[in-house]
DNA sequence: AGCATGACTGACC
DNA sequence: GGGTCAGCCATGC
């Protein structure tokens, strides 16, 4: 059931590549998903323990992190993302360097 | 069955 | 270009 549609997705934001980012929009229409963009959050935090799932390189729309500034989650993300060399700067990216063009 | 919730988005200002 | 508002949709109680 909405087991193919995580794994879907996760492969998808397994695609994604090393120092680019994606929005959960365009996760989610990769994935086949359409307008279900906030499925994908819902997705990757039914992440398996022991994955290998870039989930960090998932952002907002707008280049924003999900998350709100300060959270731990927040601080991970940030960090694992300037690890691969993008920038997060107020709590967002610049999409027209960083994000993911096919 | 109905209502609130959320790792969202597009339209507007 | 960034903040605000209303709409969408599957999930969970």
């Amino acid at each position: 059931m909405e087991e193919s549609k995580d794994q879907k997705i996760w492969q998808v934001v397994l695609s994604i590549p090393k120092g680019k980012v994606a929005s959960y929009g365009q996760v989610a229409k990769m994935a086949g998903l359409g307008r279900q963009a906030r499925y994908i959050g819902r997705a990757l935090g039914k992440l398996p323990a022991g994955h290998q799932i870039p989930w960090y390189r998932v952002l907002r729309s707008n280049g924003q992190i999900a998350f709100p500034e300060g959270s731990e989650q927040f601080e991970k993300q940030k960090t694992k993302l300037e690890q691969e060399g993008v920038k997060v700067e107020r709590g967002r990216v610049k999409l027209n360097v960083h994000q993911w063009r096919p």
